[in-house]
RNA sequence: GGGCGUUUAGCUCAGUUGGUAGAGCGCUUCGUUUACACCGAAGAUGCCGGGAGUUCGAGUCUCUCAACGCCCACCA
């Protein structure tokens, strides 16, 4: 028998495990199977990114999943790519181009994308190989990026088909602009944050009288492009000015004085200019009043070049032309006063500028009506969260939803299918640049420069990765749509809403059956983990540390069903790495002991006690992990199985197979058995920590156990075992470690050495007791030290003078001590125990005196009230008469 | 303003239909009996956030209050 070092050492293991799987194929999904398929695709982590622990969880949770499915006998397929991420790439590239004192617009777009290509195709590779550390099963026979050929064909197909049914459109409109992106963003990539700030209030004077009105704003500096200040037509201090003019200070344009219900009367002084185009509110209330807007500010957030603005601030960027208008208003006594003014400012997610609202030309979809399938979705069962509650969310947020803006200024991504004329300006919405225009037939056409949001190809990730909108492509047939999406809150909105939505327009299904929601991992005081905060932990470097089997234990026993979020320190892995080590030394002992073993099944009709009951503690966790794994309650089966692993067949079953293993007779089939249970529960394993399970599977000899396959991921995944199931073996050999404890628990209080024999005598409640008892004298002697065990039934009336003593259930366990106890010490222990006694047995009685608790309670709590009782009245017995002869 | 989550042992958290509280870590004591010190044995620790209600019985259900966290909307 190969002899294994005495501490796992995964970094050797894992890496030639993995390769192993790899060179085998058995990762590869095949679209020609039989079997019924299971997928799931990866939500494709940013190319710009490397791995974090939020992927790590994620990973693992889907890796779980999919290696549970696979051995379940479905086809699995686990599709692996990476997304483009728009903004966050071109940032990165824009970054460094900086450092050369280069701009995008210097190099040109043609060579900026070249640049960033390479960028992204070298860390798509990298990302996807450290998930690959972790010991994710994906095909990367189908690995795909959200820019490639495929899934930009199906891009070009899903706008122009929108484009045609009138859900997507091209406006002007109020769009949250980051001046620093230079781009537009989408409302829920404008995050909100409270700052403080001042509320300025400004007299602009009247026209033709004297005096003046006095507005309210945080932004001063938008005060070029107000086009009308309105006041509501209810506000007595103000309706009588309605129609009249007044002058913007500091360049002395001339507005009108307007009305409209929109204004609040309590808010700031109760007039509000109007700025329509870098206010979206003015913009509705410019709108309705019929101005034409005044843009004042440019794509950079700069003051812009043109009449409206004064010309010593023209080019200054927002905050110094707010202060410097601000200056001006001061010298001539036109800013009344400042205020302090808590609110939400907007921001984008990506470069944490402030947004500004501004007044553009974009595309949208239209959401509403995409958004009704994918409602009704919920309530037809074909798309279940899980946990339920985040259902609600969803609902909430796809009933409310608003138009989509979806172009970008930039430079990386789908670039817009839109074509114009340059001669007539006639627009082409289709998939392949026109040859020439359809109105004036010119072939002097361009294209839009804009691209899309980056989410809009992730909307399409379930089938555009299947090779849709070819809906013959044996990937989609036999794969779409998936199985189960396993992802975090924080994208519900950004991601799964939106592939809800698209799966049904262009696949009239939903893109999965059900959606896994997680926690987010947080650093040990319950804060984000940011690199800028210093907080992260790397995954890659757990995994070197501990083990990448260490690490999936870990994050998977801190998962709940109620996804909470998960709060890591770097010691938390320990709890893995021991975890795997006992796994190790037990599998070690295993092998160890194998010496004359043969390759046969158990023989069931020789089974001792012990074997029985951890054969039915094995087809129990069996049932447990079965059920836990299918309603997605993948800590409780870490739990299960930890608890299983250790504390009965480690801490028990391994003890007491030291001793049948010196019996001849027992020998044999106690080595069949530490065999059975082990190879079955390296296959429940299996799925959280593959490595581990499978570098031991191998060791094991022989096929009855493990049958014909050649690696534990293809080989079956235990079912339920109910032959296994024994009531009786378990109480009796629970009640048997309850004796051993019991005694242990004497022996330490009487500073027993464990090398001195004990004697011991147990009164048992009854004849069924003193049976169990004696079943398990064989167990209790050798485990506990045990010379001679005597058994008696009925209550203790005569205890061996000076004894120590101890109850399990309802026997009286009695340890002579002949010379070395301390009997005050034990007469005040036991004199204590039975005032406990008593004052349980008051409570439990004064229960069977209420006729309500008789005639409600279940039949089982009356019995087991009854049954407590008369313990509890035997067990005082027994102390009674225990206290008398210890007085004596 | 609307919604959600959390509050249980010193710490981090489990607790699936209401039946009388658990784990890991930490702590105390003991121990190298040939799988494992990344170990074993024994032990201590809880008015389950406060209050009220339903019930024979509530950590679990209802109401209410409080603290912390998150999401959405609005914010001149």
């Amino acid at each position: 028998m190969k002899q294994l070092e005495k501490t796992y050492n995964p970094k050797e293991t894992e890496d030639k495990i993995y390769k192993f799987w790899e060179n085998n194929g058995f990762f590869k999904a095949d679209v020609n199977s039989e079997k019924p398929s299971f997928s799931l695709v990866i939500p494709p982590p940013n190319v710009t990114g490397v791995l974090h622990m939020g992927h790590a969880l994620d990973g693992t949770l889907q890796d779980i999943l999919v290696r549970y499915k696979r051995m379940k006998g479905f086809e699995t397929l686990w599709l692996p790519g990476a997304d483009h991420a728009g903004i966050a790439t071109q940032n990165v590239v824009e970054k460094k181009l900086k450092k050369e004192g280069l701009t995008r617009q210097d190099i040109g777009r043609k060579k900026f994308l070249e640049i960033t290509w390479d960028w992204a195709n070298q860390h798509r590779k990298k990302i996807l190989n450290q998930f690959k550390r972790l010991g994710a099963s994906f095909d990367l026979s189908r690995e795909r990026f959200t820019l490639d050929a495929g899934c930009s064909e199906a891009v070009k197909e899903v706008f122009v088909n929108l484009y045609n049914d009138g859900l997507v459109y091209k406006g002007t409109y109020i769009v949250n602009w980051c001046p620093r992106c230079r781009s537009a963003i989408s409302d829920i990539e404008t995050e909100y944050l409270t700052e403080k700030g001042y509320l300025w209030e400004i007299a602009y004077p009247f026209k033709d009288e004297f005096g003046a009105i006095v507005i309210a704003t945080t932004r001063p500096e938008t005060m070029f492009g107000d086009v009308a200040v309105a006041v509501n037509p209810d506000d007595n201090r103000f309706n009588h000015l309605i129609g009249k003019t007044a002058v913007i200070p500091v360049i002395g344009r001339e507005i009108p004085i307007i009305a409209d219900e929109n204004v609040e009367i309590g808010f700031g002084t109760g007039a509000l200019k109007i700025t329509p185009a870098h206010d979206p509110n003015d913009y509705e209330i410019g709108k309705k009043h019929g101005f034409s807007p005044v843009w004042i500010m440019d794509e950079d957030g700069n003051m812009s070049d043109n009449s409206y603005v004064p010309s010593d601030l023209r080019g200054l960027n927002r905050y110094e032309a707010r202060d410097k208008v601000l200056e001006v208003l001061k010298k001539q006594g036109q800013l009344v006063r400042a205020r302090d003014h808590e609110h939400g400012v907007g921001h984008c997610q990506r470069c944490n500028s402030t947004i500004e609202p501004y007044l553009s030309e974009q595309w949208f979809v239209r959401m509403r009506p995409l958004a009704e399938k994918p409602v009704k979705a919920v309530s037809k069962k074909e798309l279940n969260f899980v946990p339920e509650r985040w259902t609600r969310v969803y609902l909430d947020w796809m009933n409310n939803v608003r138009d989509w803006c979806i172009s970008r200024q930039l430079w990386w991504g789908h670039r817009i299918p839109a074509y114009y004329c340059t001669d007539c300006g006639e627009m082409m919405v289709c998939t392949e640049k026109p040859e020439a225009c359809t109105k004036c037939n010119s072939s002097d056409i361009k294209q839009d420069p804009d691209v899309l949001d980056t989410w809009f190809s992730s909307a399409l990730w379930p089938f555009s990765t299947m090779g849709w909108p070819d809906v013959k492509n044996p990937d989609f047939k036999k794969f779409y749509p998936t199985d189960t999406l396993i992802t975090g809150f924080d994208i519900i909105f950004f991601w799964v809403a939106r592939m809800a939505v698209m799966g049904y327009k262009f696949t009239q299904k939903s893109p999965f059956k059900y959606v896994y929601i997680h926690g987010l991992i947080r650093d040990e005081k319950g804060q984000k983990m940011s690199k800028s905060k210093g907080n992260t932990i790397d995954p890659v470097e757990i995994i070197d540390k501990y083990g990448a089997d260490a690490m999936r234990f870990t994050l998977t026993s801190l998962v709940t069903y109620g996804g909470q979020d998960i709060k890591l320190s770097d010691e938390r892995f320990e709890h893995g790495r021991n975890f795997a080590n006992k796994l190790w030394n037990a599998s070690r002992f295993v092998l160890m002991n194998l010496e004359g073993s043969d390759d046969k099944p158990v023989d069931m009709t020789s089974l001792t006690i012990a074997d029985k009951w951890i054969l039915h503690k094995y087809s129990e966790v069996n049932r447990l992990v079965n059920e836990n794994l299918e309603s997605f309650r993948f800590g409780e089966c870490a739990h299960l199985l930890y608890e299983f692993f250790w504390s009965a067949y480690c801490d028990w079953y391994l003890e007491i197979a030291k001793i049948q293993l010196q019996n001849p007779q027992m020998k044999l089939n106690t080595q069949r058995i530490l065999k059975y249970i082990l190879e079955r529960s390296l296959r429940l394993m299996h799925p959280i920590i593959p490595h581990i399970t499978e570098e031991i599977w191998r060791l094991i000899p022989g096929k009855a156990f493990k049958g014909d396959q050649i690696s534990l991921m293809i080989t079956e995944f235990p079912v339920y075992e109910p032959f296994f199931k024994n009531e009786e073996a378990d109480r009796k050999i629970n009640k048997a470690i309850d004796i051993v404890k019991a005694l242990r628990n004497i022996r330490q209080s009487f500073n027993i050495p464990v090398s001195e024999c004990i004697n011991v005598k147990i009164f048992c409640a009854n004849n069924q007791d003193k049976e169990d008892v004696e079943i398990s004298e064989f167990y209790v002697k050798s485990l506990a030290r045990v010379d001679q065990m005597l058994t008696e039934s009925g209550v203790a009336k005569e205890i061996p003078s000076r004894s120590a003593t101890a109850m399990v259930g309802k026997s009286l366990i009695a340890v002579s001590l002949e010379g070395l106890i301390d009997l005050d010490k034990e007469v005040k222990r036991q004199t204590k125990e039975l005032e406990i006694l008593t004052k349980e047995k008051k409570g439990l009685k004064s229960r069977m005196d209420s006729p309500q608790f008789l005639e409600s309670a279940p039949k089982e709590v009356i019995v087991k009230t009854r049954e407590r009782i008369s313990e509890i009245e035997e067990q005082s017995e027994s102390i009674r008469n225990l206290l008398k002869s210890l007085e004596s």
